[in-house]
DNA sequence: GCACACTCTGTAGTAACTACAGAGTCAAGC
DNA sequence: GCTTGACTCTGTAGTTACTACAGAGTGTGC
């Protein structure tokens, strides 16, 4: 199986699959006599291993981990569920995070009825002040993980 | 005010203030004969507008256009009541991801007791499956917004 | 023998910083 | 006058998990 159909089989674009085996998540696989990849079943599993981990928000340095478990069938299972037990942590740590910003922001879009010029506006006056200490950073030092505040795409 | 006092005043670090002048945040500040920068009292405003904004998990986008506003006093501010909704309803589209997440790590918790091998784990075996549509990924095209998959510190 | 799809490697871009290296500036103390 | 140390300067590279090329090579159908 040639990369183009190891992606199509998975769902995972041809350069993400490249970046995986430059990561050391997928094994380097044989080549063909004209320097192509060649991929087998093993690969399409650990690939979507490794798609449904990422799917789930892991990081890599998790799913290093869990791969590692897979790997070792004599290892010991109370690693895996530890490290789901932190993932899950810090996902509900980001959940009452963003609550609160959510709250923050509902509060701020009160401030303004979105009438007459932003000279007064109560949004922006609000916005001079300095943050109320318990916003996001602070609690992130905890969440670490999932965070990210700026706008950018994902999936075109 | 040289650059290290603004820091102090405003708890921004000083490299993310030159960042901020970098990306065209904070206009350049007027230098001493040494070259070093120098800023006074609006400087300070501006800063702290912009931290608050941050802490509220604003794009710089989304800060640059705010702060357009307050640089037009007569502009309206009904523009500042959309960008404030528009981000509300980011954040909020992404505790929805987030918690159905939840729901699928604690679905996957429940799959082993954590004792015995990893060989006949639930959690790697469930793992093996491709993850179900509903995941973070489809989900987040209308997020775009507010998520990283991986892990990585903020704030030492 | 040529067009076209596919693959290869390597590099640069994304967001919002953070962390240096190596050089220069300035004030206090000896 | 000289040194020490704190501060500042510019510029570059690193962070995460990819994505998007450029420029070259490979393989297949006609």
């Amino acid at each position: 199986m040639k990369i183009g159909e190891l992606a199509k089989r998975t769902g995972c674009p041809v350069e993400t699959i490249r970046y995986y085996e430059h990561e050391g998540l997928l094994p380097e696989p044989s080549r063909s006599e004209g320097n192509y990849r060649q991929y087998g079943a093993a690969h399409i599993e650990r690939l979507l291993f490794i798609r449904h981990c990422r799917s789930l928000d892991m990081a890599q340095e998790e799913i290093r981990a869990l791969l590692a478990l897979r790997d070792r069938p004599e290892s010991d299972c109370g690693t895996a569920n530890r490290l789901i037990d932190e993932h899950l942590h810090h996902v509900e740590v980001r959940i009452a995070e963003l609550q609160s910003l959510s709250r923050q922001l509902r509060d701020l879009r009160a401030r303004c009825r979105g009438e007459g010029s932003s000279e007064d506006c109560g949004i922006l006056r609000e916005l001079e002040q300095p943050a109320e200490p318990s916003a996001v950073p602070s609690a992130c030092a905890e969440a670490g993980h999932l965070h990210v505040p700026g706008a950018h795409k994902r999936h075109a």
